[in-house]
DNA sequence: ACCTGAACACCGTTCAAGT
DNA sequence: ACCTGAACACCGTTCAAGT
């Protein structure tokens, strides 16, 4: 009973290439389509635009989040909201360069819509279920922005420094992408674990201790903004105001 | 007392046009080249890159919030924090194209951390500081980005149909852009009220009773989402919370 | 030092033509 | 219906050459 399939390639493998070319930095059309063997053009065929491959993109990731915990009347209503939370950002920071898509996407999908139904049955006041979803996407967004362009690998952006002073600028790092195949975008494998993102934003938090005497003094927290824990805390202190 | 300027346009004119061509939809050297009366390298002595020039526009964005709120000890400590977010969001929501890259920016720009020195001076506690630049960003995020694809002209994106068919797409509505002026992007003006687009969202959602029952009860609030109101009111849960 | 002109190496999208 | 090949109209960035 296959819905009659004349294509050439599966839709959802289409998708995965996808996410694996948006992991990797860059989404191209044309990569896409030799990923799958494809000519560009062909794209259109399953795709409108690439605007729409993105959220689909988004709409499969948000998917792949646990809806399961949301709905699971045995745990008391803050623990579901936190354990689905934690799950969410789980997911999304496997993901850091296509969190940006899910936070345009995050009223319209279909699954977003059965997310927000079922925090509406753990949290009925709709406002606080906003003011939840506000502050998990919004941790979630800031995490990834630092993810995706300190761990990123070449995407587009500027890298380190941020003033041309130092003189060697072009050149080097910048043989990756000639090629066709474009299969150079497998050497990611496993981000950094938190406790060494922790320690490399500590240690680049270098501030003049007259002119921002409470952030010097703050150093270590604010390096562990990115830390579980902290996303856990200030959830708990929204959860505890609602 | 000119610190030797043989350059042919301020730098900060420069900035004044990418601010102007980042809310008209779409920032591009070759436009902003044209716009200041440069050639497209000759924008490269004035910023290393396009990220560079992302980079500057959101710090001096984040600079026209009004840090003296924060500061101002006559007020209450919870208003000093809701008044400096209302007054950040009011900012930013006249720019929403370029939040994404104020997301991205958040820990680093120097103003940045003129903004976080003094919010550690109301809020102590470092963890309570992140919670609330979490909630007041995220909101600001999910608003501008439904801001940004639904109010933004013409950017790059689709048009209003999706499909072709009408035969006539070239050769016309395109000859804005080749002249050197560029000043056909100033029909922008004032946005739509908080009212009309809270009513548009009313009307776009449109959801079957059956599968979302409490979404569908509760679709008056979740179109309100975007409001003053909402904003304000989860700000306050979360700083009751902490 | 600043700028131009021209190029390089890309993009997304469209479309006649084939099957 | 699906796909190819080729084109169109763009991109950001670099760089020799001029001043």
């Amino acid at each position: 009973m296959k819905r009659g399939p004349q294509r050439s390639v599966d839709p959802r493998a289409v998708l995965d290439a996808a996410l694996e070319l948006v992991d990797g930095g860059g989404l191209t059309m044309r990569a896409l389509a030799a990923r799958v063997g494809l000519t560009p053009g062909a794209l259109y065929t399953y795709f409108p635009d690439r605007a729409a491959i993105m959220n689909a993109l988004a709409d499969r990731l948000l998917a792949e989040a646990d809806l399961g915990v949301l709905e699971d009347r045995a745990r008391p209503p803050h623990q579901r909201i936190e354990d689905f939370a934690l799950t969410l950002r789980e997911v999304l920071l496997r993901h850091p360069a296509a969190v940006p898509v899910i936070l345009g996407a995050a009223y319209s999908g279909p699954v977003a819509l059965r997310v927000g139904e079922s925090m509406l049955g753990v949290l009925p006041d709709p406002r606080a279920c906003y003011a939840v979803m506000v502050y998990v996407l919004g941790a979630i967004a800031l995490e990834a922005a630092e993810l995706v362009d300190s761990g990123g690998k070449d995407g587009k952006d500027g890298k380190d420094g941020k003033d041309g002073k130092d003189g060697k600028e072009s050149k080097e790092s910048k043989d990756s992408k000639s090629g066709k195949d474009g299969k150079s975008a497998e050497a990611r494998g496993a981000l950094p674990s938190e406790a060494e993102r922790i320690a490399v934003r500590r240690a680049a938090l270098v501030v003049d201790p007259e002119a921002f005497p409470r952030t010097h003094a703050a150093a270590d927290a604010i390096a562990a903004y990115i830390s579980t824990d902290q996303f856990r805390w200030g959830l708990r202190r929204l959860l505890a105001g609602l």
